[in-house]
DNA sequence: AAATATTTTTAGCCTTGACTAAAAATAAAA
DNA sequence: TTTTATTTTTAGTCAAGGCTAAAAATATTT
């Protein structure tokens, strides 16, 4: 029994299917992958079906869909392979984080043995990816961490960044400019009640944040 | 005007076709093309079509192919991308030189803004890569170096390993166990008229290399 | 409970890139 | 110069992965 290797877009919807559960948990709704993938529900159906001929899924007609233990191994390591990638485009190539999904979008596809691992070995084994997502281990295993949006945050609170909720070039480049990378430190010095909007200082500059801005950015208190 | 991508599949055509006008000028015939992409003729006349539609190649049927300028273009292009990411598997990831083909074979077709020019600078701008073949610069020139086959030295010449001429991974592993790396000094003791196997001293080893090792190993005499 | 709205599936079509078998063109031999 | 052999193209088929439009199932209102 010679598992045939899953097609990359195959790979793709597992991906889907893993991320839209890990939000919003119990069965995933065909409309739901169709948007998140950006195709046609008749065409998510379609793949349904092809994913659950070869047991990656268990899908039931009208009632959604669930990832199989192998289904969930392969959206693991697709996403362990397209972090790892991201770091190596950052940390490596001197790409800035914007600019980097696309790239581990294609990388993470790359088949053979041993990639993975010697990617991981090269890279010094790091367990978060340019935009703060945690990397799983080789067994599929997740890091844990405790962050929450900087809009939970009083005024006095202060805060590492850790992670973006928002993945979007825009949001991303935004962040940088104001110079919230992560590990940037900031403190909430006031809050408006009406919009949620913050004062922040971030190293020794002032800025306001919008509630939008608060609530897809994630920091460690402090 | 905007030049759509080409696909995976066709750039691995125009490589191919690349290569085989490279050992043999003139117009590329469909079946030596089906024999190296491992396809039916039917399939290379198919893609022949293609190819020739998008502006790729210049065809005539039954008479053969040649590529076009942009052709040309892309397949020098491809032929640069698949031999930088093998001097980054061999040089950054610790991969065997037999290991690092198929990989490059997928890696060749990543698409993206600057990554080939990055992994350029990354890498040093290596100008051969983990088999001593010629990487071209980005503007497609090409390096040119004097090798010739180890068949050709007579007893008491030597040389330095510089490529060789059969990528397959037994022959690399074959000379990677004798101490015939790149850049490997030997020297002829003997060689028997018979069949052209040779004696030689490889650093401090001796050994017997057959006709067929020396058919496809170079050297640059020194 | 019926009517209406929403979601999902089916049916039918398309392109890419394979294949085999048959036909046509070209090359080689008699 | 015919005949035969080889090469190449055409014709027809298939699977993957998309699409749109229509039908069916489920959910929500009235
Ligand atoms: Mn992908
Ligand atoms: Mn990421
Ligand atoms: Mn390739
Ligand atoms: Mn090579």
């Amino acid at each position: 029994m010679s598992a045939i290797l899953p097609t990359s877009a195959e790979e793709n919807y597992l991906k889907a299917i893993f991320k839209i559960a890990e939000k919003e948990p119990g069965p995933v709704l065909t409309n739901a992958l169709a948007a998140e993938m950006g195709t046609s529900a008749a065409s998510a159906t379609d793949m349904l079906k092809r994913l659950s001929d070869k047991q990656l899924v268990a899908y039931e007609k009208y009632r959604g869909v669930t990832l199989s233990e192998a289904g969930s191994r392969l959206a693991t390591s697709l996403i362990r392979k397209h972090r790892l990638w991201e770091v190596f485009l950052v940390d490596k190539l001197g790409f800035a984080w914007d600019e980097v999904h696309e790239f581990a979008e294609q990388l993470e596809h790359i088949q053979g043995e041993n990639l993975t691992e010697r990617l991981d070995d090269f890279l010094g084994h790091p367990r978060f990816d340019p935009h703060g997502d945690p990397i799983p281990d080789a067994k599929g295993r997740w890091q844990h961490r405790t962050q929450t949006r900087l809009l939970t945050l009083s005024p006095g609170q202060r805060g590492i960044v850790t992670g973006v909720d928002d993945h979007s070039p825009t949001f991303l480049q935004y962040l940088a400019e104001m110079g919230l990378s992560l590990g940037a430190e900031l403190e909430v010095l006031e809050r408006t009640a009406y919009d949620q909007s913050a004062k922040v200082r971030i190293g020794e500059r002032e800025a306001v944040l919008s509630e939008k801005v608060g609530q897809n950015l994630f920091v460690r208190i402090i």
